[in-house]
DNA sequence: GCCGTTTTCGGCCCGACTGTTTTCAGTCG
């Protein structure tokens, strides 16, 4: 059982515990275990199986590291079965209702029996009759169930996009401040709304022409201090007014995240100070919050990167000085995984090069896809040494700029690749990946890849799990066997950049960080424009506390290719 | 249910807003 599975099976069982009325503090110690799980790199079957006592993770005591272990090995969960009969699994969905929380649910199937969202929106009527359903809660559930909202996560990239323009247009009004704050700024893969902050100086007049945007879809609040909007294509934006002595303490709090926000407010009472988004407050004299660095300072802490407020370890690496130095994009010196008009890709060698130049790279691998894909014009090995000829020829013309041969070759479904060994041998850079079978069973997708590994030719391995985000699920593998095969063999693991993609995400990020393997972060370009993807990449590997020195592309061409060939 | 240098009980992060009330519960971030 993966480890999110465990965590999903303890948050169930807190939200019905939640409905069920039991005690909040117990509610929130089966949460917040199943956050730490699902946050841990190990899988904890591993763990347990190697007689790891798991109370030595923090919010896991005696009680939960037995329900964690009876899940694992009997792979059964007898409190959640039965709490399951006195309240059905159905009215979790209620929660996502918004103004529908664990009390008002209690009432609604205690009272109405209604446990799911289709006997609720059937029953809109009867609501007057229950104690806290006003008209305005009604009204609301009845629209939700008229348009059927659903919380929607956007992908980084997208929500990206929206906000830009929004951005251009409220700096017109020129708001004295105005910074992007929630899972936004952490980089997450992906955001469920955008939250604004921006100085109370001309509030009204920001927040007014903020309500007036033409691609608005609806204004769902406008008050003094807070509007939200949705915007056309479904994104909810909330834009915040904040005084300018506690934007710091305001930009702080918003950015999150929870997690790491409760640990922030717990180091400051133990100091005897208390952390609110006003300011940081030595009982009602405020001591500090008008910058974000002076919140961390004042509690003894060192500023931390918004990708890293995950509560991942990242406060008590703080205290004992080991924050990682996150990678930027400036770092890079090349991308070893794109495609060209030779496969499914838009642009020419010459072009791609140009625009790699351009972006102040000084290395390029192509890297087409292989014959097995005849839908995106895989090269054979005959097409793919004519490539190679037109690669050489290219390099006397390009100075300063060096195109690497390569391939990004499938993976068939025994573990063999689908080019010849005499032709992958003339490549600087053979990229490896999956893109079909995606069901097999863990062991036999691991023994898959393994198998690939053994190649001696084989450098990177692309998009491990080939997910694609809200498309299609990971495919299983055992990642950490996959990581220490590579590790060993100087095989890089892919962060790969595509929006959807971003695959490794986080948390097998620090995995592979953990062992020891290298990474490198690609682009999977499709045309000249999509090089840019890599910010998305970077994002990631931040988010995993990638250093520059576990990015094969940063290294200068000559030391990279030094990597290249300690394989074979 | 977790946790502990004020420890085995009695705390557990904090505040705003909304809608429901008539002083505040419930929800949310």
């Amino acid at each position: 059982m993966r480890n999110k599975e465990i965590a999903n099976l303890l948050k169930t069982y807190a939200s019905l515990l939640a409905i069920k009325g039991e005690n909040f503090f117990k509610v929130r110690a089966y949460q917040e275990a199943g956050r730490v799980l699902e946050n841990l790199p190990t899988p904890i079957e591993k763990l347990i199986k190697e007689g790891y006592d798991l109370t030595q993770f923090e919010g896991i005591g005696k009680d939960l590291a037995k329900t964690v272990e009876e899940i694992v090995t009997t792979s059964t969960f007898k409190k959640l079965e039965e709490i399951k009969k006195e309240y059905p699994l159905s009215l979790l969905e209620l929660l996502e209702i918004e103004g529908l929380g664990a009390k008002r649910v209690n009432r609604l199937y205690k009272k109405l029996k209604i446990s799911s969202k289709q006997q609720l929106c059937q029953e809109v009527k009867n609501l007057s009759t229950l104690e806290g359903f006003g008209k305005k809660l009604q009204q609301k559930i009845l629209q939700y169930c008229q348009e059927g909202v659903g919380s929607k996560k956007f992908l980084w990239a997208e929500a990206k996009e929206y906000l830009q323009e929004l951005q251009e247009y409220l700096l017109k009004i020129d708001p004295k401040k105005l910074s992007v704050a929630g899972s936004f700024r952490r980089k997450k893969e992906v955001v469920g709304d955008i939250d604004l902050l921006a100085s109370k100086d001309n509030f009204q007049e920001v927040i007014k022409h903020f309500i007036q945007y033409p691609k608005i879809k609806k204004v769902l609040g406008a008050g003094e201090t807070k509007a939200s909007v949705i915007l056309e294509g479904g994104l909810k934006v909330d834009l915040r007014s904040v005084e300018e002595e506690s934007f710091g303490a305001a930009l702080q709090y918003f950015t999150g995240s929870k997690a790491h926000n409760v640990k922030i407010r717990k180091i400051a009472q133990e100091q005897g100070l208390k952390v609110n988004e006003y300011g940081v407050f030595k009982k009602d004299k405020k001591v500090a919050g008008k910058e974000e660095e002076e919140v961390y300072k004042i509690l003894g802490l060192c500023w931390i990167e918004p990708e890293l407020r995950e509560d991942r370890g990242e406060i008590e690496a703080c205290k004992e000085n080991k924050l990682p130095k996150l990678i930027t994009t400036k770092d890079l010196q090349g991308d070893l995984h794109l495609h060209t008009n030779w496969s499914d890709g838009r642009h020419s060698l010459l072009e791609m090069a140009k625009a790699g130049k351009e972006l102040g790279y000084s290395y390029l691998a192509i890297t087409d896809h292989s014959k097995r894909l005849t839908i995106a014009n895989g090269l054979d090995e005959k097409r793919l040494l004519k490539q190679i000829e037109e690669i050489k020829r290219l390099n006397e013309e390009l100075k300063g700029f060096t195109l690497l041969t390569g391939m990004e070759v499938d993976i068939l479904e025994d573990g063999s690749l689908d080019l010849k060994d005499e032709v992958l041998k003339e490549l600087d850079v053979v990229v490896i990946s999956l893109h079909y079978k995606f069901n097999l069973s863990k062991k036999r997708q691991t023994l898959r890849v393994l198998k690939a590994f053994d190649n001696p030719y084989v450098n990177i391995f692309a998009h491990p799990t080939a997910r694609r985000i809200n498309l299609r699920p990971p495919v299983e593998i055992d990642l950490e066997k996959v990581f220490l095969e590579a590790k060993e063999r100087n095989i890089a693991l892919e962060i790969n950049s595509q929006p959807d993609r971003l695959d490794l995400d986080d948390k097998s990020i620090l995995l592979a960080k953990k062992i020891g393997a290298k990474m490198v972060i690609n682009s999977d370009a499709h045309n000249i424009y999509a090089l840019d993807y890599i910010e998305y990449g970077v994002n990631q590997a931040r988010r995993g506390w990638c250093e520059k020195t576990e990015i094969i592309n940063t290294l200068k061409l000559k030391d990279l290719k030094t990597f290249l060939r300690s394989r074979g």
